[in-house]
DNA sequence: GGAATCATGTAAGTAGTTACATGATTGA
DNA sequence: TCAATCATGTAACTACTTACATGATTCC
């Protein structure tokens, strides 16, 4: 079969959910994929239109006075069948990260102590504000009961993303002790 | 100060290092920073032309007969303050990891329990050899001692690494074992 | 009255990958 | 003799972001 980019199977699954315009697509996206799936406007409305173009989905415009037209997206079979193929295909290649903090660590040569040990705190500050993110979804998630049916598997990937960023400020931790030991 | 790209700020490191080439830049980058930043010709080249352009980097061709010419690079002033106020700068935005396995995950309900736990076995497996890869980089950074000054800073990124890639596989062991018990 | 939400989309630009092209030397 | 290493680079393509343009309705 053929094989589509990974926005494009991002869009399939979403379009399983009850989303049906880009803008609600975007929506579900900025609200529970955020942590490690995110995505514009201008990567959601040219790929529905290729979507369409290619059968993995119909469209529906809805004219309304004074609105512009609301387009409504359904899957057809064959937009199913290509996610459900995505799906049992095993990942090739894990994420690789661009982490622009261990970046500045690794030329941490030519910077100060003072300023390595405030980019620690910035980072874990930021990481900081990011698990409390992921409780926040979490919480929404769990209060709204639409979706029952995905919640499980939602959660499970609130829980990778806090399970990480634990890690992270662990680490975070450790190297700054690691420099302020070093200052004495 | 004028903004660069985040591959201009990753080559002006690297020409602090005893790497002039692009051919060296890109093996150091392999070997050593390849956990959290990855590069290819195809941006090297075109990058330190433009530095050169800016400013930033010299360079010194050496022509051999045969071979093709060699482009030794060197870091001018510009290129040095131009990394420093780099490293100063704190991060605006943490990583944004894009995962696929979460995004096939997230949809998980599209998907047989047996599919799933596979998806896992496999992440854990990729996560496994990554994990093994990071430990041969520290070995041999640490055999290697002609960087020694840098070498403290190196191997903090890659416990970083580690970490991550701990907490990542815990995540699989704990999620798989959440769908084996369901199974029952 | 003004911000937020609903709703669409495009154009220009940046970033990055992959494939291609070339060819000498070194070591097993 | 064959693979790996050294060494350069470009062209085509894919992916993605940002800024712009439009405008009604609803809530505070």
């Amino acid at each position: 079969m053929k094989k589509y980019n990974h926005t494009t199977y991002a869009i399939l699954g979403i379009l399983t959910t009850e989303c049906r315009t880009g803008y609600s697509i975007k929506r579900l996206i900025d609200q529970s994929l955020n942590h490690f799936w995110k995505i514009s406007y201008g990567q959601i409305y040219p790929t529905l239109k290729r979507m369409v173009e290619e059968g993995l989905a119909t469209v529906k415009t809805l004219t309304e006075g004074g609105k512009p037209d609301r387009h409504e997206y359904s899957l057809t079979s064959k937009g199913e069948a290509a996610l459900k193929e995505w799906l049992e295909q095993p990942i090739e290649q894990i994420p690789h990260e661009r982490n622009e903090v261990l970046l500045k660590l690794f030329f941490g040569r030519h910077q100060t102590k003072e300023n390595t040990l405030l980019q620690l705190e910035t980072y874990k500050q930021k990481l900081t504000e990011t698990y409390e993110t992921y409780q926040a979804i979490e919480k929404m998630i769990k209060s709204n009961h639409q979706h029952h049916e995905d919640v499980t598997y939602w959660l499970l990937t609130l829980d990778y993303g806090k399970r990480v960023a634990t890690a992270a400020m662990e680490w975070c931790d450790t190297t700054r002790d690691y420099f302020k030991k070093e200052e004495e």
